[in-house]
DNA sequence: CTCCTTCTCTTAATCGATACAGTAGCTCAG
DNA sequence: CTGAGCTACTGTATCGATTAAGAGAAGGAG
């Protein structure tokens, strides 16, 4: 039996609110009073007041609740999440409230009942798809919520489409007109392989149909239709996913002169494939990413540079001290196209 | 005002038990009342039980608290970490428990009640120094608590020094004789700079003790007294520090011949005060790390791989399925020395 | 000497749920 | 016709705290 407020006041011999005062409000009771029930307390063994009936009483959790990509193991694979994860934490850090992240795991009923479940006072979504349930059963808690995925009230993101724009231009400059594009969540069926999206416009995924929206656009400007465009589907956001979707694109004939990978993990991943084949990057095939993960300069990669750090840092903002102005809690940052070795003039 | 069971309760006319048992207990009520409860909650905008209120009455949090080095966001810079809290994140999420971060912050105080307010039903702890008092703090919760720095009834880690004394008899095997260790907490100033270690088990710091007591005995073996070997003071475990400290001793006369970092990012800044030198790593100077982390190899760090994720995944099972046998409840895994072209033989 | 403060502590309501004992109503064996 | 057994709920205590309001004693002003 563990003790609680009442033990120790019944060891004093007080009510048991001044045994809280001496917790929460030391100027409600005198000093040698409070000292006695603090001793008592160390003596018996209580370590202060219970945190899940504080929370209760108070009406606050103290704690952000963190959906952070379907599998959370997985989030810690990839740089550009954890990096995301470091502006956050350092957000929640200076405003003293704890981070829970939620066990979203494998299957769906899981996952909504883990979003139920949490103990917290609002949040932050990071490439969580907006169809799961467990967006739903997150939305319905009632909480303030960020998602960069989603134009919610509270916001914080880039302009998905301009940036991929940005590297379709790049490509379209250096002269390519044979294009490949590698992502997830381009299919139906997800498996690594070639897929049909007629238009991106249609894509259920947010980031996928927004990033492809750019790069169509780029090429039309150019005079590509996107039915020339090949489209290969990533069973997950892996190097190995990019490098087999990459090898689709790569083995077709006549070959893509680029490939536009919607990650810097899948693009490192074609990198890999065209190693394998004896293809330059950059010369035989270029090679775009998104994010510009630390790997990302070491390889050499052209990508879209997004400020991953800063992106967390302000969803933690926004949850914890939200702006006063409407128009400031949706926060759009700039992103910046890394032009490196990766790509080049178009073969021919 | 937020609803309620009672709210729900009232709209459908039952009593708030049978509103909990909709929720909860499915078989203690006939489905068409069921059905219509959460019909009802649906339409007033009752997303489902507190998790708080339930917590308090359910006598458990559903999260496993996580002291993670001393400042949250640093801990996202530091590959290994990352590795840990993944395997961590992996247990967690198949035991359908969440991780709370919490946020310990810069201050002492802060840190104290951070603590004691959160929520949880046992505490993870990564990195963060016996002395902190943060650490009493949740000694005191009496909570079931994994701690790989110390030795408490549930543990998992691996022989600190009896791994640094491999790296220490790789190295005087290699005809090394002149050495400079660099570290962390190996001061009482906690500034970057030589500092003097007696004897390696007056370190307050248990990995510092371990990792250095395991350097001193492979040198004495060797014949090379501790008070020869100079030590340098790391203000924090980052790369910077890691040069910062490794140009105190490079700029010695006699040049050491072998530095032996306590850890990977400490061991990469070394390797870049080397190149700033024009000194050959494994030829002029030799250089070891610990931890192996992924830019170890990719560096040609001569490291020691310790199970970054395996250790993680451990801690977890630790905490969420207790093996019943008391002697499993401490894990020590192996360790690997990984030689690479950072140390080869001793010049002259 | 009375009234008003001030200080210090207590009383009681409340946060939102869960769990167990209890009860009404019904079926059915003996 | 009685009572055992079941289903489908209800009533109430409880989880462990916080907090506003109140109460008693001490001290100071008038």
């Amino acid at each position: 039996m563990r003790p609680t407020l009442q033990t120790v006041a019944d060891a004093v011999g007080v009510s048991r609110s001044t045994v809280s005062n001496a917790y929460g409000r030391p100027d409600q009771l005198s000093p040698e009073l409070r000292e006695k029930i603090l001793e008592a307390a160390r003596r018996i063994g209580y370590a202060g007041p219970n945190p899940t009936a504080r929370s209760l009483r108070r009406g606050r959790a103290g704690a952000i609740g963190v959906l952070f990509t379907p599998t959370l193991s997985y989030a810690f694979t990839d740089p550009y999440a954890v990096e995301f994860l470091r502006g956050l934490a350092e957000t929640a850090e200076t405003h003293r409230t704890g981070l829970l992240l939620v066990p979203l795991g494998a299957d769906d009923e899981g996952a909504l009942s883990a979003v139920r479940e949490a103990s917290v006072d609002g949040f932050c979504v990071y490439c969580v798809p907006g169809w799961y349930r467990a967006m739903s059963a997150a939305l319905a808690r009632g909480l303030p919520m960020v998602n960069s995925e989603y134009q919610g009230e509270l916001y914080v993101g880039i302009d998905e489409a301009a940036a991929t724009r940005a590297v379709g231009d790049h490509l379209t400059g250096l002269g390519h007109r044979r294009f490949a594009v590698i992502g997830t969540y381009l299919g139906t069926d997800p498996a690594t392989g070639p897929t049909t999206v007629h238009a991106p416009e249609d894509l259920p995924s947010f980031v996928s149909r927004e990033r492809l929206r750019g790069y169509r656009d780029a090429f039309a400007a150019a005079g590509v239709p996107w039915s020339d465009v090949v489209t290969v589907n990533a069973a997950a956001n892996t190097r190995e996913d990019g490098a087999a979707a990459a090898a689709y694109a790569l083995d077709r004939d006549p070959r893509p002169t680029a490939i536009l990978a919607i990650t810097d993990v899948l693009a490192l991943g074609a990198l890999d494939a065209l190693g394998e084949r004896g293809l330059r990057a950059g010369a035989d095939v270029s090679v775009t990413g998104f994010d510009d993960v630390p790997a990302a300069a070491d390889a050499g990669l052209t990508t879209v540079r997004q400020p991953a750090y800063e992106r967390g840092r302000i969803a933690g903002e926004l949850l914890l001290s939200p702006p006063d102005d409407p128009a400031e809690r949706r926060v759009t940052l700039d992103t910046e196209l890394m032009v490196r070795p990766s790509t080049g003039p178009a073969p021919d």
